[in-house]
RNA sequence: GGAGGGGUGGCAGAGUGGCUGAAUGCGCCGGUCUUGAAAACCGGAGCGUCCGCAAGGGCGCCGUGAGUUCAAAUCUCACCCCCUCCGCCA
């Protein structure tokens, strides 16, 4: 959610973002709601106001006749006004399903494109390794040492179930550790938070109304976060935090669920991609200010290159370009490892901020030191992802 | 699953239809006093939004939403959450 205030004056900066983003979105549409409703807005609370002093004096006045005559003149405006307020409310549901609709505008030196295919290296690390023997993959590789089971996974789960098994599981265990080991270090706070949480939390973080095909729904009204952005986003929600407490910086581990429902024929081999899997993610809440975020941003994505580099896999960062960005995201960078069977880098860290565009619709704020209320900004980034990263680590240590 | 109690400002806690945006206490901010502090005393202070250069003013906010009424923190209904007891349970 963006600022009505900003996007009336710059509705051309809106337009631009959401070209940039491959989003359809009216921002007229948007302004021209906006203003009928403030407009009637501004009549009704004039209603109002001279409701308010007719009550106050029939309030005061002994003389029934003459209270009489007011109550009745109150009971015109009292029906003048619920007309009024109809009216308010079918325009205002439809200012905020367009309010949750803008997208946020994406940093200048996000690159322009469609989709991931033109997202752009800015920088690599580590030699891909090459191998005199022909390459396995992950699948037999893990099948053969007994650490992974697709078949019994699909029995048991379904489509794109698995069980770790062994130092499978093991190595799983000690890849989370080694995450908290490494973020604990830099002051993050270690948290296991929830993966069900309610519809607030996701529409607060932006993964809904839009992203309603991916997530799973149970029957009583939560979701299942398809990341702990989700609940480590909401844990802070209507909080008014101080700034001597920021930044607050959490390592939140929890499962997440995906429904992945526009990939159904995208990687269906192997462990890439789940519908379950676990996850420690980067949580960042800092001071309103753009250079701050910048500074978290690039300090998250260096953390998770850090522990990268510790399991010694190369890996490539590219920054997304605007149709691969997310509706909230104002800048994004993907770490991609390098995964030998299919000869090039996959995706297995996302580290974006937002500006205030999470904290806005979750109504998370801080007291600045001039005694001003404002909303946080607000970042987060994968720490480490398994079994995701897995595949890299099998694939590029195979003997 | 059953029975009961409750959600009011940073916190505690009054308030059962108009004089209550809300008593009181603690905490907070400013001042007096003091070498300095504490105590005491005096004063101040909620959030959002709209109009306004400002001073100021309007509207809304007592868990959430709907309703009754000329008028709702206060009455009615639904929902959410918390607490106590019983049952079940990792």
């Amino acid at each position: 959610m963006l600022d009505i205030k900003f996007i009336r004056e710059n509705p051309d900066l809106i337009k631009q973002a959401a070209r940039k983003k491959r989003v359809d979105f009216d921002v007229s549409e948007l302004l021209k709601t906006d203003e009928e409703r403030k407009n009637l807005l501004a009549k009704i609370e004039e209603l109002r106001a001279k409701q308010n002093k007719v009550s106050e004096k029939i309030a005061q006045i002994k003389n029934d006749s003459e209270k009489q005559i007011l109550i009745e003149s109150s009971r015109e405006l009292k029906n003048e006004l619920s007309a009024r307020e109809n009216e308010f409310k079918k325009l205002d549901e439809k200012w905020q399903i367009l309010m949750l609709a803008v997208p946020n505008i994406p940093d200048p030196e996000v690159p322009e494109g469609e989709s991931d295919a033109q997202n752009k290296e800015i920088r690599k690390w580590g030699e891909t390794p090459r191998f005199d023997f022909s390459v396995k993959d992950h699948i037999s590789l893990m099948r053969d040492l007994n650490l992974l089971d697709l078949e019994r996974g699909v029995k048991v789960s379904g489509f794109r179930g698995y069980f770790l098994k062994g130092e499978g599981a093991l190595l799983s265990l000690a890849l989370w550790r080694l995450a908290f080991e490494i973020l604990g270090k830099k002051g993050f706070t270690a948290v296991l938070a929830p993966a069900l949480a309610r519809e607030k939390n996701f529409i607060g973080t932006g993964w809904l109304p839009q992203g309603k095909e991916e997530i799973y729904k149970t029957q009583d009204e939560l979701y299942l976060a398809g990341t702990a952005e989700v609940p480590m986003m909401g844990y802070h929600g209507d909080e008014i935090l101080k700034e001597e407490d920021l930044p607050v910086k959490y390592a939140v581990f929890s499962p997440c669920f995906r429904r992945e429902a526009g990939s159904y024929g995208k990687d269906t081999k192997g462990i890439y991609r789940l519908h379950e899997f676990m996850k420690v993610e980067q949580i960042v809440l800092c001071r309103a200010d753009h250079l701050e975020s910048v500074k978290w941003h690039e300090a998250i994505t260096e953390n998770s290159e850090e522990l990268i580099q510790m399991l010694g896999l190369p890996y490539r960062v590219v920054v997304n370009c605007g149709g691969d960005l997310g509706q909230g995201q104002v800048k994004k960078y993907d770490i991609e490892v390098w995964v030998p069977s299919e000869e090039k880098y996959r995706e297995s860290h996302s580290s974006s901020y937002f500006h205030d565009f999470q904290t806005r619709r979750l109504n998370i704020k801080y007291r600045a030191a001039d005694g001003k209320i404002r909303f946080v900004h607000s970042l987060n980034n994968t720490a480490v992802a398994t079994p995701r990263i897995l595949i890299s680590l099998f694939e590029n240590y195979q003997q």
